[in-house]
DNA sequence: AACAGCCTCAACCGCATCGAG
DNA sequence: ACTCGATGCGGTTGAGGCTGT
């Protein structure tokens, strides 16, 4: 990101002003979302197609979650990614009010780089920065995550013959209470998604 | 109080996919 | 069958806030 301003396209890069967050809401509500790059040329923002989706997709769409990360939350978020790997989009799904942009995000600064889930806070406090690196080095400390994302474990959804379409949540049902929504799986895939959901403990909150 | 390092998150980029013509 | 524009996705970046010293 090396400088707001104006991108290739002559269009404004860059945080968005409350002006710009009105005028494309406004827009939206009127039309809807989708064609996405004749909202950018006719809400009168100067902004690309992609950005405007992605502010809204990220920010300005209706019941958008705010805050952190639930424990709940966070127990789907590893259980979906020892499923799926980086799907980021395929676990917001699963996660109402969530965008994929967020769980990528707190997917990166809490399990990526460092050890186990809410253990920063912890190490912050009670270890020496030496006895950090240790860790890291021997990568003990993530080790659970490391397993639930080796190769075996993945499910490849590029691979169509397990590729399951998923039909819920969506956002249009998000306001149902997380996690107990009213699930109505459509295909057999689907069925099999659903039974490792909730035989393989994603659904267990006793996280 | 000042500084440095770390963390978070909004937003960009590039690539892949899809659908219309 | 091919091209091209639109859209969606995942990876990456960097500004600003936070925290520790």
């Amino acid at each position: 990101m090396a400088g707001w301003g104006v991108s290739e396209q002559g269009g404004r890069k860059g945080p968005w002003s409350p002006e710009e967050d009105k005028l494309l809401a406004q827009y939206v509500s009127l039309h809807g979302e989708g064609r996405w790059s004749c909202v950018a040329r006719s809400s009168g923002l100067n902004r690309s197609g992609k950005s405007c989706r992605l502010r809204w997709v990220n920010y300005l769409r209706p019941g958008l979650k705010r805050g952190h990360i639930t424990p709940q939350e966070e127990g789907i978020i590893i259980e979906l990614h020892a499923l799926w790997g980086n799907k980021w989009s395929t676990i917001a799904r699963y996660l109402p009010g969530r965008t994929d942009n967020e769980i990528k995000n707190y997917w990166r600064t809490h399990f990526k780089k460092r050890g186990k889930p809410c253990e920063k806070q912890e190490k912050k406090k009670n270890l020496g920065q030496k006895q950090q690196n240790q860790e890291e080095e021997n990568g003990s400390s993530n080790s659970m995550q490391e397993d639930l994302m080796t190769d075996e474990n993945i499910f490849d959804p590029t691979d169509k013959k397990q590729e399951t379409v998923i039909p819920y949540p969506t956002f249009d049902n998000q306001f149902l209470p997380m996690m107990f929504q009213d699930i109505t799986p459509c295909t057999s895939d689907c069925i099999a998604v659903e039974d490792y959901l909730w035989e393989g403990s994603l659904w267990n909150l006793d996280i």
